[in-house]
DNA sequence: GGCTGCTTGTGAAGAGAAGCACAAACGATC
DNA sequence: GATCGTTTGTGCTTCTCTTCACAAGCAGCC
C-alpha cells in the first residue's frame, strides 16, 4: 500500500503536477532537454528544490546537459498514477458543479467525468453534454457500472458529508471536496479540499494594510 | 509592513479561517463557549496545535473553561483583516468566472464582488445580477471607482499573465489566480493558486493502487 | 586523451511546523 | 479559603521541508 510507506515526501508530490504542466508547454513547443534551473524558473521554484524532487522519481537527469524532457514527463506521470485514466463523478449540480462539468479541461487532463449527480427532482434528468444526471440514489450502480474511483463534491454544506459517505460507500476512493466544511473520510481514502471564501480570507491577511488602518481597527476593537 | 515582520506563522495564517468558521457555525446554534480540544475536532486538527495557533494572537483563553466564541472570532477576524469588507472583482468570465459571480457566499463573508471584467465583445455589456461586465480596459477607472484590492483571475492560461498585470496597475494588491499557469506579480503583490486539475493529479497519487496496476504499468514503461 | 565548462545529485545545515507533556491558572464546590 | 477537576499556554523534542554548497560526472573540443 502507497499511503504506509511514503516514499516521496507530500510536498514533493504536491509539486510535481506543477512540473508536469510546465513540461508539458515545453514538449508542445519541442524543448527536448531543459536544465533543472530554467524548468524551476517556470515553475516558480528553487532549483535545488527541484532536483531534489526530481530524484525521488529516481529519474537521471544527465549532468552537464539537463533532464529529457519527454522522459522526465514520462517519470512523473507514472509516479503519480496518470498512466491510467481516472473517471471522475461530480455530486451536486450548483453554479461551481454546472462549470466543473463543462470545462473541458479535465477530459483532456486523464480526468473524464463520466457522471453527475443531484438529489433536486429539477435537475434530476436533465441531460449536459453527453450525460444524464443521475439521482444520487443511483450512485452505487453509475459509480460500479462506470468504474468511477474519484468523485468531486459540490453540494451545499449540509449535504457534503452525506454525500462523501455515500461516495464511498459506493467505491469511490478519493475525494475533492468543494463544499466549504470540515468532511472526514475512513482511512485508506485520499481527501482534498478546495476552499475559496478560505482562500480570500488567507489572502486578506497578506494583503498590505496601512498602519493608519491598524491603528483605527485597534482602537475600535480594543 | 506586514509581510516582513511575520508575527504569524504562514501555517498559522491558512488555518485561521478555518476555525473562523467553525465559530461562526458555534455562535449561530448559540453557543458561547468552546474549549480547545472540541473546536480541534470540529476543524479536524491536533489540539496543541490549535492552540499554538491562538497563542500567536494574544488571544487569552481561560484555562480550565475555554475560550469565548465570541472574543475569539473578533480576534481572528481582526488578525486576517476581515474586519474591514474587501471588495472583489472577477477578470474572465469563462464558466468558472460566472459560476463565482453567482456564488452567494462571497458576499457574506466579506467579500463582495463589485466587478466583472472580459474582452470578449459578446460578454461586455451583458448583465449578471446588478453587475454590467465591463471591458478589461476600464479595469483602472473601475478599480478606482469601486475601490477593490482583490482579483480573482479565471481567464484562459494564456491571458492569466496580461490580466494579472493589468489588475495590479490598476491598484490591486491581491490576486487569487484560478488559470492553471504560473502567474509571477511584483513584490507587496499577495498572490494565492487555486489549480483544480492540480488538485486532482495530487489526488491520483494517494489513490490506492494495486500492486498488480503498478507492475503492469511497470513493465509497459520500462 | 586530457582539459574545460556546465549541470546534476546529495550531504549537511538551517528553518519551520507538529505534537507531547506538564506546570500554571481558573471556576466550582463545599 | 482550601481542594478538585478541568483547560490553557508553552518549553522541548521530533519530524519535515528548504536551501546551500560542492563533489561527481558528462559532453564537447582541442
Amino acid at each position: 500500500m502507497r499511503s504506509e510507506v511514503p516514499q516521496v515526501p507530500a510536498a514533493t508530490v504536491a509539486r510535481l503536477p506543477l512540473y508536469l504542466r510546465c513540461l508539458e508547454e515545453l514538449a508542445t513547443d519541442g524543448v527536448e532537454t531543459i536544465s533543472s534551473s530554467r524548468l524551476a524558473t517556470l515553475a516558480g521554484v528553487n532549483a535545488a528544490k527541484l532536483r531534489k524532487d526530481l530524484s525521488h522519481l529516481g529519474s537521471y537527469g544527465t549532468r552537464g546537459v539537463g533532464y529529457e524532457v519527454a522522459h522526465l514527463m514520462r517519470s512523473i506521470r507514472f509516479e503519480l498514477g496518470l498512466d491510467v485514466q481516472s473517471p471522475v463523478v461530480i455530486i451536486g449540480l450548483g453554479n461551481l458543479g454546472q462549470a466543473l462539468v463543462n470545462h473541458a479541461g479535465f477530459g483532456k487532463r486523464g480526468f473524464p467525468i463520466v457522471a453527475v449527480f443531484d438529489v433536486d427532482p429539477e435537475k434530476v434528468g436533465r441531460v449536459i453534454g453527453e450525460l444524464r444526471v443521475e439521482h444520487l440514489d443511483r450512485i452505487d450502480q453509475v459509480v460500479a457500472e462506470r468504474g468511477a474511483r474519484t468523485a468531486i463534491v459540490t453540494t451545499p454544506i449540509e449535504a457534503a458529508q452525506d454525500a462523501t459517505d455515500r461516495a464511498i460507500a459506493a467505491g469511490i476512493t478519493s475525494v475533492l471536496n468543494f463544499a466549504p466544511t470540515v468532511v472526514s473520510v475512513p482511512k485508506g481514502v485520499a481527501l482534498r479540499h478546495v476552499d475559496l471564501a478560505l482562500e480570500l480570507q488567507i489572502l486578506s491577511y497578506y494583503q498590505p494594510r496601512s498602519n493608519d488602518e491598524r491603528d483605527k481597527s485597534l482602537r475600535l476593537s480594543g
